[in-house]
DNA sequence: GTCGATTATCTCGATCGTCGAGATACTAGG
DNA sequence: CCTAGTATCTCGACGATCGAGATAATCGAC
């Protein structure tokens, strides 16, 4: 088993991507004027939109580790500027769903949308078998960093 | 061409990874007390001593996107947990290099190299090609996500 | 209809980031 | 040497954000 050194460089690898993807979404939040948290919140509704599921405060929340207080906060800031609406659920009136607005979700595609769209370019020259192999690797990659994220885990 | 579903799938993929790698960081700041801005700060310094070299505040500051007077700051709160020292750059004493304490190093080596140590030991199934993949896959996403980055490209 | 549980909001204190001004130290030119 | 110019870091004040606890509105169960 030589390769260890290449598997460590991989995970160094994988570790500067993310700070790249994170530098991403730094410059969407320049760009528009909000804050770190303000893009957290936006992209969590995109996913949960894509996922055909309206998000909620309360879920909201949780997806991007904050207080209720802070997610009103937060709601009033994206509501302020014209990137989400709030909508009482009619079967719930206890809950507010979020909506986004054309605005943010046109801003949100060119953005976010432009990437994606250069990545599965970048994707082009792989062969099947390539992807597959990739798929693996994002996948075990995933579970064991969840593993992680959860809790920290006896390691002894 | 009919593989276009699946290389999106990878890229959403992806960012579910990013997001995990991010609750990791989330983790540690909670677990020490820590900001999320500190977290960065503290993984800045962590690869730049990788590299050899030792960090100075103005320097830190590029990294984590944030105004010299922010840096320092978050300087103070390092220093005052016991994270980072000070340290006055002899020959350019305007300098100040930082330099991470043992317990700061100890932790971190705890957290993210236990991850780090998962990771590698994940990669234990692939062969050297498909490791060969992976290596390509993650520079092609690194580079194209460098150009979204630095700045948004004319697109027109 | 009343009681407990859930959801969102409001208020308050603490923390974080930025702007402007200032202090210290290096560098270049006379 | 010494002055001006530049670079790096620091300090004080202000605005914005986050978390804890209390409050209001709504739902479900009895």
């Amino acid at each position: 088993m030589p390769d260890e050194s290449e598997r460590r460089e991989l995970v160094l690898l994988l570790r500067r991507l993310s700070v790249e993807l994170d530098a991403v979404s730094q410059r969407f939040a320049e760009e528009h004027g909000l804050g770190r948290t303000d893009v957290r919140a936006l992209v969590a509704i995109m996913d949960a939109a894509r996922r055909g599921e309206a998000l909620t405060a309360g879920r909201l929340g949780e997806a991007v580790e904050l207080r209720s207080a802070s997610v009103t906060a937060l709601v009033d800031r994206l509501e302020r500027v014209g990137h989400v609406r709030r909508v009482r659920d009619p079967e719930d009136r206890r809950r507010v769903s979020l909506q986004l607005s054309d605005t943010a979700r046109t801003a949100g595609a060119e953005h976010f949308g432009g990437l994606a769209r250069d990545l599965i370019a970048a994707l082009e020259g792989y062969t099947d078998e390539e992807l597959a192999v990739v798929h693996r690797f994002l996948v075990d990659m995933t579970t064991t960093t969840m593993r992680h994220a959860r809790e920290t885990p006896p390691s002894s």
